[in-house]
RNA sequence: CGAGGUGUGGCUCAGUUUGGUAGAGCACUACGUUCGGGACGUAGGGGCCGCAGGUUCAAAUCCUGUCACCUCGACCA
């Protein structure tokens, strides 16, 4: 096996000298956005929104396995249905937009531009909701919404993004709650099979839970430098919303019930994620089970006799079971190997006289730089092992750099040291006190990124109050 | 919202101090030669110097205003 592993792209910032300017160049280079006329917007391009599309095609695959329907709401609220829930408009009403004229008139109420749809979701559950016969309803929508917010970045925080939306209704509070829990395990499960992510879950805090929510649960994915990336969140609503929207059917006792909700959702968000978990100097690198192209073949020495023909034939035999693109362009091989790997594609098959003579290519993986020969008489196996490899190589990067950087304190000195020298999850023990939480905000400037399932808590004291301790918290500072 | 910075071909920038015919590299187009880690030659195309006023014989350059974007902070699912 060789490995040149070691070669730089041009015009990308070193991640190390820093990593927000990396970031940016990598967007930029790989052609998954441009900076769009509108502050704060984004132009997602051809080769970023088909990532979303991937994206899409396996969480919606999954939704609908699990029953639920895809429908779409408007993307208007009038103002008097977001203010029936205090909660809700509250969190959301400092960055909402709001429509005040219709041409050239006023409008007699102004519509708030969807922030998110709960509202909209509860205003038509009132209508088509009657028995218990009607329910669980199981809706989820695949739209963009808008929050005004002031510091903006593409993919991570965009005035506008892409994202879907579960909401669903159910006659129990348990139902409900289960509900919450398998579309938590669904996102947790596509980012580490999909994505090759590994994410802590867990529930948010009071302080942190979405607004209205009774219950929230997220997440968390570890982003290359240390910091915390909420990557999805579902949540747990009780009845809340159903009483302060009047829903009720009738049970099988023959008496009115509200029903019990929950809301999901994942975003153009996870874009960012993939890009900071696994993105080198090099530029993007993209898990290979929703990468745009999964294959690049570069022909070498195209102008000899038979190579392109070769490099065709190949494109036709891979593309029955993978995403396969060839570049008989002009340009040098050298300049292929670079561009596709600034755009991270997984796999490289180079295909030149030398190879073509001894029946076999090289294959090149974009995940650690090696290379190797094989034959071309089981090449659509050889692809698939390499696929499988290169997730594998990708997760497990992911999960040593997790595990590097995730520390565990005892103490408030402890805890604003460690906070203070180094990025990364650190893991405490906490009395349940919201004036902890703002305490560790102000002082080690993390938050609580959540109270994560399935790990063991020995008894102890919180690390800001020293009271006895009712939870283990992971904390962090969070994009 | 606070502090700092930047606006000049598609991109990165020089030119502004000291006003005098708008430049470079990359990218792009055509043709030819190349091809196993960002090739080369020749010939081309492309700019109301962010916008609006002002000073001047003359403004990318000086003055006033304004808008936008970037970075950091504050805020923030």
């Amino acid at each position: 096996m060789l490995n040149d592993s070691s070669k730089k792209v041009k015009d990308i910032t070193s991640m190390n000298e820093d990593f927000a300017r990396w970031y940016t160049d990598v967007v930029k280079k790989a052609e998954l956005v441009d900076y769009s006329i509108v502050r704060g917007c984004m132009v997602i391009r051809p080769y970023g929104y088909a990532i979303w599309e991937n994206i899409q095609k396996e969480l919606d695959r999954r939704f609908k396995e699990l029953g639920h329907e895809n429908v779409m709401m408007p993307m208007f609220i009038p103002e008097s249905l977001l203010q029936k829930e205090k909660d809700h408009v509250e969190g959301f009403a400092p960055e909402v937009a709001w429509v005040t004229m219709g041409g050239n008139e006023k409008l007699q109420e102004r519509l708030c531009v969807r922030p998110t749809s709960e509202t909209l979701f509860c205003d038509h559950y009132k209508n088509v909701i009657e028995s218990y016969r009607d329910l669980p309803k199981l809706y989820n929508q695949w739209c963009s919404v808008v929050r005004w917010e002031k510091t903006t970045r593409p993919f991570l925080r965009s005035l506008e993004f892409l994202w879907q939306e579960g909401h669903t209704m159910h006659e129990t509070a348990e139902e409900a709650l289960k509900e919450t829990e398998t579309m938590l395990e669904v996102y947790a499960d596509f980012f580490e099979n999909c994505l090759a992510i590994p994410v802590v879950r867990g529930r948010k805090t009071d302080k942190e839970k979405f607004a209205g929510a009774e219950a929230t649960y997220t997440i968390e994915a570890m982003m290359h430098d240390g910091k915390a990336l909420q990557s999805g969140t579902s949540h747990y609503f009780g009845d809340g919303f159903a009483k302060a929207f009047d829903i009720t059917f009738t049970g099988r006792d023959n008496k009115p019930h509200f029903p019990h909700q929950t809301s999901w959702g994942m975003s153009t968000r996870v874009i960012g994620a993939i890009i900071m978990t696994h993105g080198d100097d090099n530029g993007l690198v993209l898990p290979p089970r929703i990468a745009p192209t999964q294959v690049i073949i570069v022909p070498v020495a195209t102008h000899k006799e038979g190579v392109i023909e070769k490099a065709e034939e190949l494109k036709a035999r891979l593309s029955k079971d993978f995403r396969v693109k060839l570049d008989a362009s002009n340009n040098s091989p050298g300049w292929k190997y670079a561009e596709y790997e600034m755009k991270g594609v997984p796999l490289r098959l180079e295909i030149g006289p030398r190879d073509i003579e001894n029946n076999q290519c090289v294959l090149a993986l974009r995940a650690d730089g090696s290379k190797k020969i094989v034959s071309l008489d089981n090449l659509e196996a050889e692809v698939e092992n390499a696929l499988n490899e290169i997730h594998d190589i990708l997760y497990n990067k992911a999960l040593e750099n997790r595990k590097e950087k995730t520390y565990s304190c005892n103490n408030l000195e402890e805890i604003v040291k460690t906070a203070n020298e180094k990025n990364g999850f650190i893991k405490a023990l906490w009395c349940g006190e919201l004036a902890c939480e703002e305490e560790l905000k102000e002082k080690a400037g993390i938050t609580s990124r959540c109270i994560p399932f399935g790990e063991e808590m020995e008894d102890g004291v919180c690390v800001c109050c020293g009271k006895k301790a009712k939870n283990l918290v992971y904390w962090g500072k969070a994009y």
